[in-house]
DNA sequence: GCCAACGTTGGC
DNA sequence: GCCAACGTTGGC
């Protein structure tokens, strides 16, 4: 049975920069944080069950003037339970989240790098080889998604390396 | 601030 | 299990 050691994936992760930006990232302790707050079964589920340490992360700033890919991380550990959830003085508190049985989960993230310049959104939706990337879709509100081989090339490509 | 698109909830 | 109402996302 051939394993699938070396195999790498690649995501996108979407992110205010207002709430959380890359440079508060890079400015955590080894460049290290959870990802908390996600409340989405789709987003928690590749979070969860399909994600590796090591997984390469583009960095989304959403919400941002303008929005796009702002840089690099990756994944620095498995999955494991949003504590957010728990708590009952949080913003991101779930009742139907129980320490016994969670609903909610995150990883942890560590910061690579930032790209010398941000990478448009609207630039995005002109580079051939990206037109699949769920970014682009109008209406695609996911807020984690993966991202194909080919699509990481191309935009760390247009990064400049 | 607007609002289209989408996911979730809950009545039935 | 349908689907209308509602809340949220996120570009603009």
């Amino acid at each position: 049975m051939a394993e699938e050691i070396g195999t790498r994936r690649y995501w996108l992760m979407k992110s205010e920069p207002n709430v959380f930006s890359i440079d508060d990232l890079a400015a955590c302790p080894d460049g290290i944080d959870h990802w908390d707050g996600v409340r989405n079964y789709q987003a928690r589920n590749f979070m969860r069950d399909e994600m590796k340490p090591g997984d390469g992360v583009l960095f989304y700033h959403s919400n941002a003037t303008p929005p796009g890919i702002a840089g690099v991380a990756e994944i620095a550990g498995a999955a494991y339970p949003d504590h957010t959830a728990f708590d009952p003085h949080g913003k991101y508190y779930d009742p139907k989240s129980d320490p016994g049985n969670p609903r909610w989960f995150m990883v942890d993230v560590r910061f690579v790098r930032r790209f010398p310049r941000l990478i448009p959104l609207d630039e995005l939706k002109t580079v051939p080889g990206l037109e699949g990337m769920k970014v682009i879709q109008k209406g695609q509100r996911l807020s984690v998604q993966p991202v194909s081989d080919q699509e990481w090339d191309i935009v760390l490509g247009l990064a400049g390396g």
